[in-house]
DNA sequence: CGGGAATTTGACAATGATCAACAAGTGTGG
DNA sequence: CCACACTTGTTGATCATTGTCAAATTCCCG
């Protein structure tokens, strides 16, 4: 199981995950050299904010449990979300400086917290970690080109149907049911997300569930009934 | 001079960069541990593929000349330009197994190929490298985190805007003349890279001239005439 | 069960895409 | 060096997708 590791679309990992050094969520500590750095835990309310823009980074987030999204911000009020971040998601990996986003608790959500001091230790004094770092990284890049794919191309429908499969490829991942998803987030959240209204979010959430490839249960669950067709959907198979 | 920094929005670099090592474009060759490591070069005619998706990751390349879009393809023929490279850019540091994407030169350049086998050795006997690679992908991703809000909330104007903004605040990180701007690229790929067709492109261009905020000189120079205002279209002051 | 927020649905408007014609560069061969 | 062909860019007219505004409905939680 590969905690930290981000939904890549492509190649497996080649390298040692991340997890191999700070876990998978259940233990406080990190191994350091050949002792432990303590590291803290914060519960975040439902819209409770990790870190605000101009924040300094002075530590990166593992999520525990819940969702946290990063987003940017017009001064107009425009919102982007840059990415939604599931357990074992590692935030603000590489941020430097301060921050120019701000992180959000979509849901009441746990995380860990290690300082960057932390980090930068491990990358020195750990041969392998870096590297998984950059991997980590890599795969986090990976993803938000595919994003860019779908922001700057692909219509609100297969907007849409990516974001689902994106979901569904990361329960997969992660072992769970890749046809049960859990969306957390509001329909405004995953607008900004897929640059879309809430509106038209609903009316292809609408349509997808009227073409029967998913149903709706409740706000935020949702059950895929035909993943090769939402699939064939997300890449434009008109 | 900075010649592998990519454009890093908020703050200035921490961290020594890479451009220590792998030298700026004058050198074919790299220090590795206490020896030397050879490049090799490569010419590129204008829309020459650099590699195309599906191959084997086997160099990172240092564009030297001329200008190198990255992108992605969906089946059909819709295209996002993911990046464009200028000298001194370093494209692929973080790729791993094989690529996703397509990197294409955009008008006749030169880049230094650098095998995989030669960074990974560096990573690995240089202690700061692999920090530096870090740093390089941060910043690569803080552009992408950019580009997505333009994409995903921008207005035609205002992306194209903040495109030409990106080109001058490069030439100014890179102590060129940040009003004087060479598009090599066509529209259709200004267009692939904002999300756009050519047609609108094209009428925003016309529109800043108008405006008195830009001057086209041929189809690959721009003069800024009135930077503020650039800016200010960027962001979102209507 | 009731109240408030989130979502869905509908009508209309606007931004950007499409289709089409024209203009302006660019390159080539006579 | 010029003429012609071809590619690229500009402009115009129309259309479609998605945004905006408004109202109705559903969901959730106490």
């Amino acid at each position: 199981m590969n905690s930290v590791q981000l939904g890549h679309t492509n190649q497996p990992e080649q390298i040692a995950s991340l997890s191999q050094w700070i876990g998978n969520g259940q233990s406080a500590q990190i191994q350091v050299d050949r002792g432990f750095a303590t590291t803290s835990e914060r519960a975040l309310d439902s819209h409770e904010h990790l870190y605000m823009c101009g924040d300094q980074h002075t530590h990166v987030y593992q999520v525990l449990e819940g969702v946290v999204g990063v987003y940017q911000m017009l001064a107009d009020g425009r919102r982007q979300i840059v990415s939604f971040y599931y357990p074992g998601d590692l935030i603000g990996a590489v941020d430097q400086g301060s921050t120019s986003q701000h992180a959000e608790a979509l849901c009441a959500s746990r995380v860990r917290c290690i300082p960057v001091k932390t980090i930068e230790t491990l990358i020195s004094s750990q041969p392998g970690f870096g590297q998984a770092m950059l991997a980590t990284v890599a795969t986090e890049l990976a993803e938000t080109r595919d994003q860019l794919l779908s922001l700057g191309r692909k219509s609100a429908a297969e907007k849409l149907a990516t974001f689902l499969l994106r979901i569904s490829r990361r329960n997969a991942r992660e072992n769970q049911n890749d046809t049960q998803l859990y969306l957390p987030m509001t329909r405004a959240e995953i607008g900004d997300y897929l640059g879309l209204t809430i509106e038209t979010v609903s009316r292809n959430m609408t349509r997808l569930r009227v073409a029967g490839i998913i149903r709706l249960e409740g706000k935020s669950r949702v059950q895929i009934l035909n993943l090769e067709k939402l699939a064939e959907l997300a890449n434009g198979a008109s």
